[in-house]
DNA sequence: GAGAAACTATGAATCGTTTCATTGTTCGGT
DNA sequence: ACCGAACAATGAAACGATTCATAGTTTCTC
């Protein structure tokens, strides 16, 4: 990078000021076609490109934005980053994507980096609880949207689907097709959107006048097809009285996996064990048998978070926060219908 | 973002200078302990976080890459997106992701923001062609490394799977199973993945001495679900003698929708129709009818690109290109297994 | 105890762009 | 022919961090 071309020698070639260049660039009306001409030939003569980060120093803002997500791996979140990546572009806005894994140390590594980018603004899906990191960033000024996941105050943005009534739904599904032992598989319950569809779904069993321990909790330590595996593995060695006939799992990866391991080991999926997902993700309905699943407005979800986010960063007063909620649906596929047994 | 916090405000609560705040902050053993812990107690303080941008201005590198794929939604990338990933933050620099949707367009205004932000170098699937920004903006000093296409020649690296082996492996598969209509799904044709695959299956033809026209050739404008199932509703189009009896598919979710196309008309897979896929991403094993498929490294293109990208950005000089090439492996299952017709 | 060596801290210059007050020109109106 | 308005172009200051030559201290050695 040694020769790289700048303002100045596209000044000198084009035998004007630095200052008359800028202008070309940024309110060409000011200048004469005459002058203009000369610089724009200049600049496509040299290539010249113009350096971001010393605009942005100028400027005192950026034209990028970060997204955090729990796992880039999951259709759930690349439906969501289209959503937000086709907001944002419209907007003239980069996306800087970042995966945290789940993980608390990845998720404030990236917070850090993102705020020395100054980044006009995050959308975030926190692991776990909301880190003081994330706190303190937003006190200093940037602004956050959390994204899956509901605000707890009224005094910050956020964009998230009502989990505990997809919870609801899916267990009451389950109840209704005669099921009377359902097992819950997710984890961990740390994370907001997985407690909150447990609780959907201990909601369900408790309108429909069954005993507490209808509901058979396996936590799982990640939200994909191999905790989805190592949870029905875990499922299976229960007595059978006391085994589940149905699973609802917190997400699809997890369903994917729970669904792969049982016909492994020879079980048939509806027959002799129900299973519900939650995301609708495409390749649920693609899936050995075609999952029953909670739908979530993916792609909605993330454009209407860079949507909040951008009138956010725009007018920093004057700025009324917002919590969005979505309402999921139901779709009811093969995995779940009701099997003569 | 008002009151940003800098250096100067760092050294005036230290009381030192702002040349001794850079020091601790990037040479600390050159400050005095004492020293040094009142300037990290003003940081604390104050709550200070670098401008990386001023930084970069100054450092005149930057710690970003950038990573431009044509799909994000395609769980291939996304693996392969890992694999850079990692290897890119062990050497402390952050990813951001491009998505071109394998349009010249988006590709072009994604280069264009990259070489803006002066990241220290691009990995990229080129979308078509290899286009005249991308040329430039290499001649212009950004390292380049193309992903998952060969470079053409040897003033470049690139990382790539041999397509024509796979291509080939796929076919010949079909045709020892005894298939002597098959059918080639995949496009556009200018995207040397998706030619090289159906010249390898071309190859494979060739040698079992087919006629050429025992390979039909079905181009599709995308290389999502939805393009292999209109691809397979125009192959059924077909009279009865000329139709095939299985599919290559020039990746997996062309696959996925080929199979669920062909379900839903009640065709049944494999007996109808035999299908082998391309990149046995995770959720070919958990189709409907398991998928074979035409295995690749994913993780470790990724990973392998980035660490080229990283020592072509280290030393400029003294660097030599290289392009690496990994082989890809068959994985039969279900939907290519012989039946008796 | 003098001088050298080692250690600390300083502050001005620098990166590339934008902004804005200022200067220089042209032109229409009276 | 003069004035003011409108228009063009200029160039220095600013953004925030880093660097480096230099100045100021302390410590060590003979």
């Amino acid at each position: 990078m040694g020769g790289a071309i700048s303002v100045k020698d596209v000044a000198a070639r084009a035998e004007v000021s630095v200052g008359t260049v800028s202008n070309v660039l940024n309110r060409p009306e000011r200048v004469s076609p005459e002058t203009r001409e000369r610089v724009s030939a200049a600049i496509a003569e040299l290539g010249f490109v113009r350096n971001e980060s010393a605009r942005h120093l100028r400027a005192g803002s950026s034209r990028t934005v970060g997204l955090v997500v729990l796992d880039v791996a999951n259709p759930f979140f690349t439906d969501v980053a289209r959503g937000v990546e086709d907001t944002a572009s419209a907007a003239g806005l980069a996306v800087i994507l970042c995966n945290t894994d789940e993980k608390s140390t990845k998720e404030d590594a990236y917070l850090e980096l993102l705020e020395e980018q100054r980044v006009r603004g995050i959308l975030i899906t926190p692991a776990e609880a909301i880190s003081d990191r994330l706190t303190e960033l937003r006190r200093r000024g940037t602004p956050v949207v959390l994204l899956d996941r509901k605000a707890p105050g009224r005094d910050q943005c956020s964009v998230s689907v009502d989990d505990r009534k997809g919870g609801d739904l899916a267990v009451s599904h389950l109840i209704s097709a005669g099921h009377r032992r359902i097992a819950f598989i997710g984890g961990p319950l740390t994370m907001a959107q997985v407690s909150d569809r447990l609780r959907g779904a201990r909601t369900a069993v408790k309108r429909a006048g069954l005993p507490e321990t209808a509901l058979i909790v396996e936590t799982t330590v990640g939200l994909n097809v191999a905790a989805g595996r190592v949870a029905v593995r875990q499922l299976l060695t229960l007595a059978k009285r006391k085994a589940p006939t149905a699973v609802f799992c917190a997400n699809d990866l997890l369903a994917l996996g729970a669904l792969q391991e049982l016909s492994q080991q020879g079980f048939r999926v509806p027959a002799d064990m129900s299973i519900v997902g939650y995301d609708d993700i495409d390749f649920a309905s693609a899936a050995m048998v075609p999952l029953s699943s909670v739908r979530q407005p993916r792609h909605q979800l993330g454009r209407t978070a860079a949507e909040l986010l951008i009138e956010e960063a725009d007018k920093a007063v004057g700025h009324r926060h917002r919590q969005v909620v979505f309402e999921p649906e139901l779709i009811v596929r093969e995995s779940s219908t009701r099997v003569r047994r």
